[in-house]
DNA sequence: GTCTATATACAGATAGAC
DNA sequence: GTCTATCTGTATATAGAC
């Protein structure tokens, strides 16, 4: 491996451990064994070095709907969300440094902030289009407000993220609140029951 | 205000905008119109500033469960919901700047983000504990499983919260998630129906 | 308590030999 | 392409006058 793929490589580890700001050009150039002049030598600046570190993180965020085709609405919604857990679980590293650019909106990122919300958008928009075309064809409850779930699912999504992030341990804790998620979304989307409102609740001490 | 204060409120208001990194003691100094060296002497150093500038931060970071008391369950999973948000939606720089932190697993910050941790672990365990005792009275339903699905709305706040971070726009739409997540908790928490499984979706196309 | 002036360290970046 | 040596700015922190 050349010098020069020696060096981002090592950037972008660095850099997503431990933020644009706190790692400096003598820490990666140490890190890659070569000088910090050849480090600027090949990218110029270290900004210019952040941004060509950022593609190692962009690649792997894609998206393919094919997989989708031939499974019915309620597969499809939990195909999604696992897909999304997956990949989340997958690229844990990467996630973790775009979520923290995303949060401190370090100005050095915003192409790559942009980038990481065009991608939940896309997500987002492929499971509201299946909740649509669920309810019109009746697998789904009409009760169902496509959007709103959709987002509604998303957020639940991001915060088991945020929970692997904050709290590594328990994995495990997170495939079951993972399968709960799928569960309780499946019963609740193809609850065909027509009802505008739940019955009213016992109040407590009567 | 003297400078002392005026120092600590300036440089909680930097650290939680910028960083710690990012925000140098000139800065600081800069805009509590004092000299840099007045800042030391009162700080000692720059971790020293961090460390009380967090006090800012953790100060308001109580819960009152009082106002639970009198409540149904129902309605204080409601009430916890509304809290929780509020709480995040008042304090939002705060808020994001701790996020940041445990995302960045910044090695200055162990205590504070221990103490978010603890937060959203009482948080948890207050919600966890509503769902039991409402489920002990027949108010919600059987299904109904107070560890994971307590989790489950939390998760679903916390990417809420998450979602109004990247997204400070529409903080309309934020409310109406809001909205639509406790509508979808609620019904489905006093949901008394007794179901194992959900009916059988019917296959698209047929 | 508050300041100016200064010490010291290290950051990003350049010059030029090889 | 890769290095050593160096420039320049800015960071944290200190010394000492008032």
């Amino acid at each position: 491996m050349g010098a020069r793929e020696r060096i981002l490589e090592t950037a972008a580890r660095l850099f997503s451990h431990q933020g644009y700001a706190v790692t400096s050009l003598a820490q990666v150039a140490r890190a890659a064994q070569v000088s910090k002049a050849l480090v600027l030598w090949h990218f110029d600046s270290k900004e210019r070095l952040f941004r060509a570190a950022l593609q190692h993180f962009l690649a792997p965020y894609e998206i393919d709907a094919h997989t989708l085709l031939g499974l019915g609405e309620s597969e499809q919604v939990e195909k999604l969300i696992d897909d999304y857990y997956d990949f989340i679980a997958e690229h844990l590293p990467s996630v973790q440094f775009v979520l923290g650019q995303v949060v401190r909106q370090d100005e050095n990122s915003q192409e790559l902030v942009a980038h990481a919300r065009e991608l939940y958008r896309v997500y987002r928009e492929l499971l509201t289009t299946i909740l649509e075309r669920g309810r019109a064809a009746r697998v789904f409850a009409p009760q169902v407000r496509p959007t709103e779930d959709a987002a509604l699912i998303m957020a639940a999504l991001n915060g088991l993220l945020l929970q692997h992030l904050v709290e590594p341990a328990d994995a495990v804790r997170a495939k079951e609140l993972l399968a709960r998620l799928k569960s309780v979304a499946r019963e609740r989307l193809c609850s065909l029951l027509l009802r505008d409102e739940v019955p009213a609740p016992r109040v407590a001490n009567a």
